[in-house]
DNA sequence: CCAAAAGTGTTTGATTTACACCCATGG
DNA sequence: CCATGGGTGTAAATCAAACACTTTTGG
């Protein structure tokens, strides 16, 4: 409809990454430091624009590859928002799509092509002072986390965070990470291990950790649980 | 980052409208008819180019309007997703941002400036035979009605289904028109009335559907539940 | 043997479900 | 007074939270 009003105006389309690890017991986030105006030497999230002939999901992948050097098999990536404030880049009237990835603490990011300046940073601080982020990428990261935080409720999306192989102490890690709250290492045992299509025993048992050697686990067939795994 | 690679590619920006309410026990959706190429005289879902000043839920909210003469006081509306596949349309590349929107069973839609060839569809036969709609709408409008179901289960928002003020019994027919499932009257109206700032009590009592008169309530403060308020 | 972490059993209270039953109106 | 839908009570089943207890390793 109306395609022929007045032709139509030209934008331009973004994608912006969230992508989410946990390291040290703690959520963290992806950001990059700005090599040009605006926002210059500022922190943002990594991101770019959509090739003509590229699909957003492939852009997505493209990006979080050359920011990061993981693969999309390593990782989680599903579209989180679209943001198009007509003042949100003082250029040009930009539309940006932002992708949420969850990906396992993987060791630095590879000194590859723009991944030099590329580092993970703790959620925490950046939600408190959301300036701190270009352009209007502290809203975008508030609402990754938040998508983040509600969807490791009725999903099996946890096993994101966790590369290959885990045990269900560093499953639960993850939930305490992301949720900020702590949870019965007995219960939640019984909860994950007794839902079915969440975890597949490898049948192999690993000691790191200390203490009695713990089942790993690889993520099951499931991805949407209903009812709820945990309750937030 | 990468802004000036070789300019900016020029992309053209729309919203689509995933128009819901509940008629005759159903769940139905807007659609209209195309007038012009490609599709010509398809079924599609309405929408129309974002203007160079526009914000996105303005650009939404002003074709709902265009549309159905509905405000966006009398409705819910919320992004949805995004949709930007290069062959999405054969004319040029369009990065389509779907907006949902939940309305209540009003009369037929004015016949103002484009409202007349729009019209309430049930989503049912449309879901079986995505083809029916034009461009991608098969599956937007598949995203849009799984959203609504998932929402419905941890959000107060199936009021948004209803006008003003309604009956606990109004209420728990949208949750059964939505899941296609049957509620146990008596069951439903505790959960409902017991959960705080759900539902607002009007005091005013009503005898439309016969029987005993039922109280009328409004939209209560609060919008986000958890728990989830019903399981589907 | 001791510390540390994995994993099981059991008890208690909350929530869900099913359904018997009473209430208030129109015809 | 009876049909119709509104609304309450209550018992059984299911689920969640708390925590005592056993298992299996490393040192």
């Amino acid at each position: 409809m109306k395609q022929t009003e007045t032709g139509h105006p030209p934008f331009a389309v973004t994608v912006d990454l969230v992508v989410l690890t946990i390291r040290g017991g703690r959520l963290q986030v992806l950001v990059v430091e700005r090599g040009e105006e605006p926002y210059v030497g500022q922190l943002a999230l990594p991101g770019g624009f959509v090739r003509p002939n590229e699909d957003l999901p492939t852009a997505a992948a493209r990006e979080l590859a050359e920011e990061t050097g993981i693969a999309e098999s390593t990782s989680h990536l599903e579209q989180l928002a679209t943001y198009g404030r007509p003042d949100r880049d003082p250029r040009m009237r930009v539309v940006s799509v932002a992708y949420l990835g969850l990906v396992p603490d993987l060791p630095d990011p590879v000194a590859g092509t723009d991944a030099a300046a590329s580092r993970f940073m703790s959620v925490d601080p950046l939600l408190k002072r959301p300036r701190r982020l270009a352009f209007d990428h502290g809203t975008i990261l508030a609402d990754g986390v938040e998508r983040a935080r509600a969807k490791l409720e009725y999903s099996a999306l946890a096993a994101a965070f966790c590369a290959g192989q885990f045990t269900v102490a560093e499953l639960r890690a993850v939930y305490e990470a992301v949720w900020g709250v702590e949870l019965d290492p007995r219960n939640f045992h019984r909860k994950v291990t007794g839902t079915p299509g969440f975890l597949t025993p490898t049948g192999i048992t690993t000691t790191r950790g200390g203490g009695r050697p713990a089942q790993l686990f690889t993520r099951g067939p499931t991805s949407q649980l209903n009812p709820p795994i945990l309750r937030g």
